[in-house]
DNA sequence: CACTACATGTAACTAGTTACATGATTCG
DNA sequence: CGAATCATGTAACTAGTTACATGTAGTG
């Protein structure tokens, strides 16, 4: 239930509506956890419930009105003990791995055209992970700087550098996967 | 539908059990794709079913009977299919970057010991992905030799090493999250 | 007044998890 | 004859996917 403490996680900085949850999980919180819309609304009615996270009422205009969720106290501590605890590796589920492992049985430069597109959405993500890593560590983000409003100034830096480290992995990833791709096409072409 | 791709891919080795593949799916398999036992039965079910595979019942002494498995033309053609063609990337959903991300609300000794044990999982993982690539460079994994008997001896230098491309990328990848995570270690601890 | 953004939902489905359940055969 | 291994299943659940559905408010 991950989803669950990515959205404590990113509420802690600031409260914020179903709405608002689903437009970040699509943008910046995609590269971390990736929800849709559909899995976001009954979660935070599930955590409500729970007592993870209060809901208030906010009218924006006669007849729409938004649910804004804050993290409660409960919310919090859940967050500090998931977070303080190893959890057990998740199983490894990579379908590309699969498609990879079976190169060998389809044509090289199909399978060359597999990683050649594998290559460009690797660097892609390496470059908007470094990107996002660098708005962190100016405090350039809109969530960094609400969530900075609450710390000591004294963090601030710390703070940066501990969720920009995250995208810094991100990126340090996605270039050993592409190396390992280049690495894949010269085996295919026979050296 | 990744699982069933990869076991179309180990049971065009040889045919097999779905006790065969459960165990195998708990040792080797295990790094590329995860799947529990009460996964794999009622999937081999539904494959048989639609035609991409088909089972043959063994005696095994008086009262047991095993269901053994093996890829139909039509199986081979739908794997060939799936391997040729590029697919969307799968959506980000890793728990351990949430609770990374997260590092800064927690205390910092807390936050360097989860990432000790995420290093010594890393580390064993890359080892055992190395282990697996060297055996796979000598053609010394049952399933890798049983394969080759079906292919042209020229071209088993090429399997083997593609096979093995693999497990070397695996490795690769964890040894990059070592190197992160220890990074991660210095940060907390104040440069 | 049309378009975009705001705002929240639901239904039907597939995939994966956890736990339980049962019996046969082989080997020491 | 007891333990390990062989062999196959089911039930109840949680998580995630895809697609549909509905209406409001602000802007040009």
């Amino acid at each position: 239930m991950s989803l669950q403490h990515a959205l404590l996680g990113v509420l802690e900085a600031r409260p914020m509506s179903g709405y608002d949850l689903v437009q970040f999980f699509d943008s910046s919180a995609g590269w971390i956890w990736a929800a849709p819309q559909s899995q976001i609304y009954p979660t935070l009615r599930r955590m409500e419930r729970a007592g993870l996270i209060s809901g208030d009422d906010e009218r924006r205009g006669p007849k729409l009105t938004r649910t804004v969720y804050s993290v409660t106290e409960q919310g919090l501590e859940e967050l500090n003990r998931w977070l303080s605890a190893p959890h057990a590796p998740t199983p490894a589920r990579d379908p590309f791995l699969v498609q990879a492992l079976n190169f060998d049985m389809i044509e090289a430069d199909q399978a060359h055209a597999v990683l050649e597109q594998f290559i460009g959405e690797q660097e892609k993500a390496a470059a908007e992970a470094e990107a996002h890593r660098d708005r962190l560590l100016a405090k350039d983000t809109m969530l960094l700087k609400e969530r900075l409003t609450r710390r000591d100034p004294a963090d601030h830096d710390r703070v940066a550098r501990i969720k920009a480290h995250v995208f810094a992995g991100i990126a340090a990833v996605a270039r050993t996967r592409v190396e390992w791709a280049r690495e894949g096409q010269r085996l295919l072409t026979g050296d």
